[in-house]
DNA sequence: ATCAATTACAGTAATCATTACTATTATTGT
DNA sequence: ACAATAATAGTAATGATTACTGTAATTGAT
């Protein structure tokens, strides 16, 4: 029950996060959807992304920043987040599976997975310090 | 300039947070914050979470469930997060240095540090199932 | 101990992100 | 084309957090 009903909205939806490796959130996706559909509505758009994330079609990113952030790589990546200027990054390395198995020794419960957020100065960042000291 | 004075709302707050292997929420220190200052205001609690967590004095963990939560333990740690109730506990396991090294050869910009967040089930969740099941 | 300067406080209003609600519209299987 | 049902737009409501303001507490100097 309550099948899943197709939408040209949650498509171009989804289709937006895909097509951009920045790291929207909700209200910055919803800006870009309107230019292809005035009339939606924010809510749609937050209701959708939700789905998109419990389908594994997205991916939701908590960051210290406030706003949720949403990824349409779904494969499990780590990321970088600059905190000079807020910036989210995606890092190209490998899932370390070992540390999972590590943390399992320490804890009495069982783990599952986990995620990781580096932090840092990103290459534009750091070229707009050097520029200032030159 | 605006140099820190002493107050006793802070100085509890900090109290309370280091006698404490719960992970409250901002709400949840203002609770038991009351029972000592009964008019104390959840905006001088907020500000005082903030300072400590500045001075270096407290932590913000940010987890995927809405509100932040502050941790006493100023050690770098790990967390674990159970999916089923919840609770947030402390993860004794010694953090990776190496996985910082690591994403530094994949990344173009600095990174100084990271954060990991373990998910799972912890161990009175688990006795909860298997109640159920036997 | 008193006093002036300044920070912190309590109380309240405002903001921001997100979710809930509802009448209308779009999708789907027949 | 039609009936059933899910999705939408628009709006109101919620929850966490911050901003504002007049009063109270802290501090350093007299």
């Amino acid at each position: 029950m309550t099948a899943l009903k197709y939408s040209r909205q949650r498509e171009y939806i989804k289709e937006y996060l895909s097509s951009t490796n920045e790291h929207p959130t909700a209200d910055i996706v919803y800006l870009h959807v309107k230019q292809a559909f005035p009339r939606i509505s924010l809510g749609t758009v937050y209701r959708n992304l939700n789905l998109l994330a419990e389908m594994g079609e997205a991916c939701k990113i908590t960051t210290p920043d406030g706003a949720v952030r949403f990824d349409g790589t779904t494969s499990p990546h780590y990321h970088v987040l600059c905190t000079k200027c807020g910036k989210l990054y995606d890092l190209d390395m490998e899932i370390r599976d070992s540390i999972t198995t590590q943390a399992q020794t320490c804890f009495s419960g069982e783990i599952h997975s986990h995620t990781a957020m580096f932090y840092g100065v990103c290459q534009s960042c750091r070229e707009m310090d050097s520029d200032l000291h030159q």
